[in-house]
DNA sequence: GATCCTTTGAAGGGC
DNA sequence: GCCCTTCAAAGGATC
C-alpha cells in the first residue's frame, strides 16, 4: 500500500515508489543511451525491423542479463532520492515564487496562486497570466510565439492536427505542449478559432451531447471563480478534466497547487458526492476516469419471464455504473507525455514496440526526473481516492475480458496466448518480460 | 468487434 | 512479506 501521508505535510516520499531500477547493467545502459543520445531509438528500430540479428547479438544487452525481478529483490531507498523528493515538497509547499518548474509536466505544483489567478479586482494575476501560455500553448495567447505572427500562422486557428483526437504522427512541437497529454487526460484538443456549435456538441465516442465552450469563453478563463462551474469540461478526446477550482481548468484541482487538497476536496466535494455510485463531481463534470459504458439495447424476449428480466435489470444496473478506471501510474504518465515525440521521432505506430522504446527511455530517466513522474502519479492517486473513495482497483477486475493464456514451454518463450510475439523475438529486451510472463503463467 | 501485444507501477488477494 | 494477477494507455495486429 502506499503510505499515504494523511499528516498535514505533502507526502512526497512515498518511498516504496522509490523502487531500484538501476542495476549495473542499466547503469551501463544509461551511460549508453546517455551518450549515444537518440541511438537506442535506432537501436531499436533496426532491432525490430531485423529479427535474426538481434537475436544473434543479444549478450550485448544489458537488460536480457538482468535477473527478472531484480528491480523489486532491490527496493530503491536511497537517501539522496527521498531528499530530492523533500526538497519537490518544499519548493511546492514553501516556496510561493513561481519558479521555472524543473518539470514542465506538473506546473501548477509551482504555481501558488493557482487557486485563485484573480486579482482583488477579477483580472487574472501575473502570475497566472505567465502560467496560462505555458498551460495551454493551443491558445492564441497575446504574445505570440517566438518566430511567429500571432493570427499568422498558417496553421491557426485550427489545423487539421488540433482538431483531431489522434496523436499525429508527426507534429509540430511548436503547438502541442508537450505535456498536453498528461495534462489533460486525453487529446481532445481545445481549438480557440474553431468553436463548436452552440450550445452543445455530440460526443463522437458517446454519442452523448456535451457542452462546449464558447467563444465568450476567453482563452485564459478570465472568469469569476464562481463562474467557473458552470464552464464545461475542457479536456479532450471525450475525456474531462478533473474539476477545477478557481478560475480555469488544469487537469488536476488546483488544491493539487498546495498542501491543501484535503480541506479543498472535503470542502468542494465532499465523499458523499464523489462517490463512484454518483460518478459526477457536483459540477457535473465527470472525472476523467471515469468511462460511462454505452447502454445497450438487448432484444427482451417475453419467454423467459420476470427472472430473465431480473437478470437483464441487473445486468443493466451493472453497466450503468461509471467505469472508474485506475489512476495513471509514473510510468502511465510518462508514456503519455512521450508517446508523441516517439512516434514521432520513429514513425512507428505500434504501441507494443513504442512502449518498448519509452520503457528504455524510462530507464534513462534520471532519478530526479522518475520522481517527478513518481510524485505526480502520487497526486494522481490521492486525488482519485478523494474524489473515489470507496473505490478500488478490484473493482475494475474483470471488465477486461481476457483469452485465456496457454501455458506454453519454456523453451519457447517467444510464443505468447497462442500468438508469435514478434516483438519478444525481436528484441532481447523484451525477451526476458516475455520469459517472466510465461513463468507467471 | 474483441482481444493481444508491450511497457511499468499500483493494488489486492492468497499463502 | 512475498508472489501473482489485473488494470491503467495506446494503436496496430490478430482472432
Amino acid at each position: 500500500m502506499p503510505q499515504l501521508n494523511g499528516g498535514g505535510g505533502d507526502d512526497l516520499g512515498a518511498n516504496d515508489e522509490m523502487i531500484s531500477f538501476k542495476d549495473e547493467g542499466e547503469q551501463e545502459e544509461k551511460i549508453s543511451e546517455t551518450n549515444s543520445g537518440e541511438s537506442d531509438l535506432a537501436d531499436l528500430k533496426s532491432s525490430l525491423v531485423n529479427e535474426s540479428e538481434t537475436n544473434q547479438s543479444s549478450s550485448s544487452d544489458s537488460e536480457a542479463e538482468r535477473p527478472p525481478q531484480s528491480r523489486h529483490a532491490e527496493p530503491y531507498r536511497d537517501k539522496s532520492r527521498e531528499l530530492l523528493l523533500e526538497e519537490a515538497a518544499k519548493r511546492q509547499d514553501g516556496g510561493g515564487l513561481f519558479r521555472g518548474p524543473p518539470y514542465p509536466g506538473y506546473p501548477f505544483f509551482m504555481f501558488p496562486d493557482l487557486a485563485n489567478p484573480y486579482l482583488a479586482n477579477g483580472s487574472l494575476s501575473p502570475s497566472a497570466r505567465s502560467y496560462l501560455p505555458l498551460k495551454w500553448p493551443l491558445f492564441d495567447m497575446q504574445a505570440p510565439l517566438p518566430g511567429r505572427k500571432a493570427g499568422d500562422d498558417s496553421r491557426s486557428p485550427s489545423p487539421a492536427y488540433l482538431i483531431s483526437n489522434k496523436v499525429p504522427v508527426v507534429q509540430s512541437p511548436h503547438h502541442v505542449h508537450p505535456l498536453a497529454p498528461i495534462l489533460t487526460y486525453g487529446g481532445e484538443r481545445f481549438v480557440p478559432g474553431t468553436p463548436p456549435p452552440i450550445p452543445t456538441e455530440v460526443d463522437p465516442k458517446t454519442g452523448l451531447p456535451r457542452p462546449s465552450h464558447t467563444p465568450e469563453l476567453s482563452p485564459y478563463y478570465p472568469l469569476s471563480p464562481g463562474a467557473m462551474g458552470q464552464i464545461p469540461h475542457l479536456g479532450w478526446q471525450g475525456q474531462p478534466l478533473y474539476p477545477l477550482a478557481g478560475g480555469f481548468r488544469p487537469p488536476y484541482p488546483t488544491a493539487l497547487v498546495n498542501s491543501s487538497m484535503s480541506s479543498f476536496l472535503s470542502g468542494r466535494y465532499p465523499p458523499h458526492m464523489v462517490h463512484p455510485s454518483h460518478g459526477l463531481p457536483p459540477t457535473g463534470i465527470p472525472h476523467p476516469a471515469i468511462v460511462t459504458p454505452p447502454v445497450k439495447q438487448e432484444a427482451h424476449s417475453g419467454a423467459n419471464g420476470s427472472e430473465h428480466q431480473k437478470q437483464n435489470s441487473k445486468k443493466e444496473a451493472e453497466e450503468k455504473k461509471p467505469h472508474i478506471k485506475k489512476p495513471l501510474n509514473a510510468f502511465m504518465l510518462f508514456m503519455k507525455e512521450m508517446r508523441a515525440k516517439v512516434i514521432a521521432e520513429c514513425t512507428l505506430k505500434e504501441s507494443a514496440a513504442i512502449n518498448q522504446i519509452l520503457g528504455r527511455r524510462w530507464h534513462a530517466l534520471s532519478r530526479e526526473e522518475q520522481a517527478k513522474y513518481y510524485e505526480l502519479a502520487r497526486k494522481e492517486r490521492q486525488l482519485h481516492s478523494q474524489l473515489y473513495p470507496g473505490w478500488s482497483a478490484r473493482d475494475n477486475y474483470g471488465k477486461k475480458k481476457k483469452r485465456k493464456r496457454e501455458k506454453q514451454p519454456a523453451e519457447q518463450p517467444a510464443v505468447i496466448g497462442g500468438k508469435r510475439s514478434v516483438l519478444a523475438t525481436h528484441t532481447t529486451m523484451t525477451a526476458v518480460p516475455a520469459i517472466t510472463l510465461l513463468t507467471k503463467a
